[in-house]
DNA sequence: CTTGAACCTGTAGTTACTACAGGTCCCATA
DNA sequence: TATGGGACCTGTAGTAACTACAGGTTCAAG
């Protein structure tokens, strides 16, 4: 069994982390300002060096953005689970009001997409110095 | 036929202007700032003077923003306007590609949602320390 | 030992506002 | 006419979540 080496922990730079979450370098570095990863060992020049416990708490930051979490909502997320102490109740809840919120957006989303559509519907689309568009648009005060 | 008096045009200060639209005073100002409404005349103590135009402008840019278009895209607009030269063709080219972008972002929104549905049926919701939702965040990767 | 890619820090820019601080002006009332 | 307080002024800084440098250092392959 080979003496001193230690493949237990793969190390990592951070444009391997980049490659391997997509995330961004400059990205990577924010995270870690902000307190939302953990400030890494350096190597004796300064580098960063990671392992796999970072990759994958990186991932998971990357993933509640995927999927729409505000980075405070995963802070809030990580601190439960750091704290050991998070119930699967409490997760539920967040992700719930999280639901709701995308919902209510996507409902903002629909009625612009439907008043546009509407107004565009009306549009003659020649090469005319008028727009019922712009009419809407600059009639919606007063008159 | 009374003198001096000059009832064409309306004079509002920024608080009338921001009651008319409901935009708020800092917000008129930065719109001022950074030229999407032209600065206004000023009275002798240098208080802002609006009339009607102001007023149709500020709420163009407020419709515009209800609507989902960037200031961009905005400012965009009122160019052809101001322009005189616009064409039914290019508002309607780009009111297309904008309600194009919404669809994006609905369908972003969508999936978002699909997913995270997804996740939390699988909750248990009680007060254990473990969760699905974490789970599936944190396996994301390799694993 | 050299070279160039990868890394480092720190700062500033992005979008669309909002929130002051620290002053000045306006005008209705006493 | 004096005055008080609301409305207004400028300028700066903060928000979210990055991104994009500049100007320098380290690493690793040849």
């Amino acid at each position: 069994m080979s003496g001193n080496k230690h493949p237990r922990v793969r190390r990592l730079t951070i444009g391997a982390l980049s490659k391997h979450t997509g995330c961004n370098i400059e990205t990577i570095r924010y995270y870690e300002r902000i307190g939302l990863l953990p400030d890494p060992p350096r190597t004796e020049g300064g580098h960063r060096d990671y392992d796999e416990d970072h990759l994958k708490r990186l991932a998971f930051v990357r993933r509640g953005r995927e999927l729409g979490f505000t980075l405070d909502q995963i802070r809030g997320l990580l601190r439960l689970v750091d704290g050991g102490d998070f119930t699967c109740a409490d997760v539920q809840r967040i992700t719930l009001s999280h639901i709701a919120e995308i919902r209510d957006k996507i409902s903002d989303l629909r009625k612009m997409e439907r008043v546009l559509k509407e107004m565009v519907s009306k549009c003659e689309g020649g090469d005319i110095p008028e727009c019922h568009v712009i009419d809407v648009m600059f009639a919606s005060l007063g008159k």
